[in-house]
DNA sequence: AGAAATTTGTCCGTATGTATC
DNA sequence: AGATACATACGGACAAATTTC
């Protein structure tokens, strides 16, 4: 009873089944999805389960949720992005701009170090941290 | 290729990159942490690991987690009322530079969060810290 | 305007089965 | 055998946004 995923997970399986109904038509572009409850009465499937698999629509950008609101297919076509993760650093040398040049109380156009972390979510650019300092022996 | 732990367990990893992200300042006191959900799809790690590297970081008091909430990098406690230290945090709304532009996708010239940390060491500015962000409200 | 009900968001703890080092 | 890690699944609880009464 608790766990077996032979096969097929049943949040795909759940998935699936809601993929068909939105293809088909029968919950058209727009419409409310049944809720979570609703679903996990039907599929008699936990809600985290449920949850799952409406993710798996989301992922795919066949469905949008709101907030205390429902989940709806979605209505119009979007390009999106692919797939991914990690961060990337880099270092290099830049000069002071004025506003830095007045915090580091050195001229404008002083070498700085920068330092430049990005960090990626579900494949786009989600934080880009530049982290200045001025060069070891300078002071 | 599911479970190699060279060296170090992955949980220990995942602590230390979001470590990296508080002491930079990606995320800063007060902030929530990514959901586990989220940092489950951008470490590709499973829950239980992503947990485990939260646990270690609450070992810390590096974060707070509430219940039904989410996670919470540790607030400072205050800065006390006198001459120098702590850092100087400001908020304005700038335009994406072309590189800034590139890493988000976005054109030049859209307007982004940038937040400002100054730390002060012995009166004198040793580190600016600029994150940047998309404005809340799309991607 | 306010309270209650709905619905989604997030976290907690636990459990099973599989696979690798 | 044991530690680590993954994927899956359950049930319960609290939080927050929205809608309904």
């Amino acid at each position: 009873m608790p766990t077996p995923h032979y096969g097929q997970p049943r949040y795909r399986t759940i998935a699936d089944e809601i993929r068909k109904r939105i293809e088909s038509g029968a919950i058209p572009p727009g419409a409310l999805l049944p809720t979570e409850s609703a679903l996990t009465a039907e599929f008699r499937a936990s809600r985290g389960t449920v949850r799952q698999a409406i993710a798996a629509l989301r992922d795919d950008r066949l469905v949008i949720t709101e907030h205390g609101r429902g989940t709806f297919v979605t209505p119009l076509r979007y390009e999106g992005g692919s797939a991914g993760s990690a961060g990337t650093e880099t270092q290099r040398q830049v000069a002071a701009d004025p506003e830095l040049a007045a915090l580091f109380s050195v001229k404008v156009g002083t070498t700085l170090v920068e330092q430049q972390r990005v960090t990626r979510a579900s494949g786009s650019v989600s934080t880009v941290v530049r982290t200045y300092q001025l060069l070891r022996g300078q002071q």
